[in-house]
DNA sequence: GTAACGTGGATAAGTTCTATCCGCGATACT
DNA sequence: AGTATCGCGGATAGAACTTATCCACGTTAC
């Protein structure tokens, strides 16, 4: 079970978004993370296919999030960049092997892929229980209204 | 996100073994589900250091679960052969670029690394509440207790 | 016209997953 | 004793995926 390290480059990216006054282009925001510009566009591009973020070409274009940052949850983030598919696929072992079972009784899921499917929803609906504004919030709590301040200044400097 | 695929290998053997009577061989348990003898042997060693099940070396040997079926849930099944890591993993980028946090605020964990935590344990506690001996009733269920029958006999076949 | 920007495709390197093989010690039957 | 069957661990390929880079293209602001 792993995540990719982009999911952790993404939502850092929402939260510098949700600060942001206006569209902030790749450029800026690998440099500001430290990361590898081409590849964290790849990540952008997700999330803008997501419909998360907005993208405006041209120069002085970038990225801005297209809903308040109270509306992205953690859960969009995670499956724009990582994906949607269960962590658990059934392989069907059970059709093989001398005591196979026929295609008749494996119309609908097994007792496994149900306990699995279930333990998934659960994960997923804590995730949807958070929200790019909460965690900016908590940015806040832990260090202080100073960070994000000197963040919008970073980023207005040209 | 994914499990790997040993995770529904080893789930199949832990029911196997709890309608088994005596210790059932590697050979065996991938003869019946039709996969890699060499490889489910890994699993299976993955899951007799993890404590689930026992081994017995020598002829007739074969491995038998150490505990009563209603007593091994799907979560240790997991965990033991796919690791007990979490999936996010935090790579401290806060730490990185040109306005990066100080070591001495990153002593704790972030709200997002929180956040993820708290999904992965819903996900976990999930898992924790389903036992292999739930799973052997969910097939009883779903296809009738004839099959543990012809499986018992299968078992006994030398 | 030029420089900065997002987009998508192609590509390479690194890592993990899947699978196989071998030698070792243990056990049971002959 | 000898032999066949078994679990265990290490070494080793091959496939699949992740991470990262590069380039050609259309768009926008100065
Ligand atoms: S029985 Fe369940 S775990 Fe096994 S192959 Fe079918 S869906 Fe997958
Ligand atoms: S701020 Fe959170 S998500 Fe970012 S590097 Fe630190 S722990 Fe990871």
């Amino acid at each position: 079970m792993k995540l990719t390290e982009g999911v952790e480059w993404a939502v850092h990216c929402c939260v510098v978004l949700s600060q942001a006054e206006g569209p902030v282009s790749t450029t800026r925001l690998a440099e500001f993370h430290g990361v590898s510009r081409t590849y964290l566009a790849k990540h952008l591009q997700q999330l803008s296919r997501a419909g998360l973020v907005r993208s405006t070409p041209g120069r002085d274009g970038g990225y801005e999030l297209t809903r308040p940052a109270a509306e992205v949850t953690l859960l969009e983030i995670v499956q724009a960049v990582d994906g949607a598919e269960s962590a658990f696929r059934c392989t069907e072992i059970r059709q093989r092997g001398p005591l196979a079972a026929s295609k008749e009784v494996c119309r609908k899921a097994c007792g496994v892929a149900q306990a699995m499917a279930a333990a998934e929803r659960a994960w997923r609906t804590s995730l949807a229980g958070v929200t790019v504004a909460d965690l900016a919030a908590g940015v806040t709590a832990d260090v202080g209204p100073a960070t994000f301040d000197r963040l919008r200044g970073w980023l207005a400097d040209a």
